[in-house]
DNA sequence: GATATTGTACGAAATATTTCGTAATACAGA
DNA sequence: TCTGTATTACGAAATATTTCGTACAATATC
């Protein structure tokens, strides 16, 4: 047994989230800062020590107290905590249909030539996996 | 001037639209028990009586009132609503990259090669839209 | 008509999330 | 050392969401 199940981050939890995803470990001032310019108004000290103390519970940071000033850092990986977000947002809004929401992204939003081509890349390399992976099924079924 | 803009459904509140774009309109009654069966508890009536009336207020819902045993209908299209938590979606867990969100959407899931298909006859359509309606531009910069 | 059943209205408790005030503490500089 | 400033700890208010109890009205049944 090792993993403590990574709790559902909420929507302020995933904002401070991405401000140390996006540059390492820092200071409750150094967040709060980022995170006020983020938004519109100023997001007052003591609330975002208070979300990082709660974060630091539930175990989505971690924090080095060895100085005054205690450094906090992402305790949960972005990608994995994108993934199950996603995985929750599929199922909440489309019904567990990963196509019908892939389908409505690309639908909804201007999507690019050099997006669209990532996008093939990306199918390109999963048919690979397969056909690769089911060899030995190929020609049963 | 017209619409008023589509308050984002909660949870709870996606769920019970989710039954009324499944079976369509329908009572209480009706929808408590559809509710009860989706999830692993019994919800009390009166709990699903309430969160319609609030739907009621924010205009997600429409009701019939004429008979005893009201009548409520969703008052928003699925697309739509689909498309407006997408967007917010994105913004919040992607950073705006509907791109990234695709990508970790196909990456993460097992994705069949039917579903494969699809997206590329999507995406093909995509680039046709895109290339007829750029015809001005294609040979510059 | 009396009684049981089913329904709506509505306040409010329970829970979850976000925000902040106050107190205590450490530290820097005069 | 004394004083001001920055920081943490923590309780609790503010807000949002979900759940339910109680009262009352309409209807069905006996």
């Amino acid at each position: 047994m090792s993993k403590a199940p990574p709790s559902k981050p909420t929507d302020s939890e995933l904002e401070i989230l991405h401000v140390l995803w996006q540059h390492g470990p820092a200071t409750v001032r150094a967040i709060n800062d980022n995170l006020s310019e983020r938004r519109q108004a100023e997001v007052g000290y003591t609330t975002t020590l208070k979300m990082l103390q709660l974060m630091l519970e539930k175990a989505l940071v971690r924090r080095d107290d060895a100085d005054r000033s205690h450094v906090y850092r992402a305790a949960v990986r972005e990608q994995e905590t994108q993934s199950l977000l996603l995985n929750k947002f599929v199922d909440a809004t489309f019904g567990g249909s990963a196509l019908k929401l892939v389908m409505q992204a690309l639908g909804n939003r201007q999507t690019s030539a050099d997006e669209l081509a990532q996008i093939r890349r990306l199918l390109n390399d999963i048919e690979i996996q397969n056909s690769t992976s089911n060899a030995d099924d190929d020609d049963r079924a």
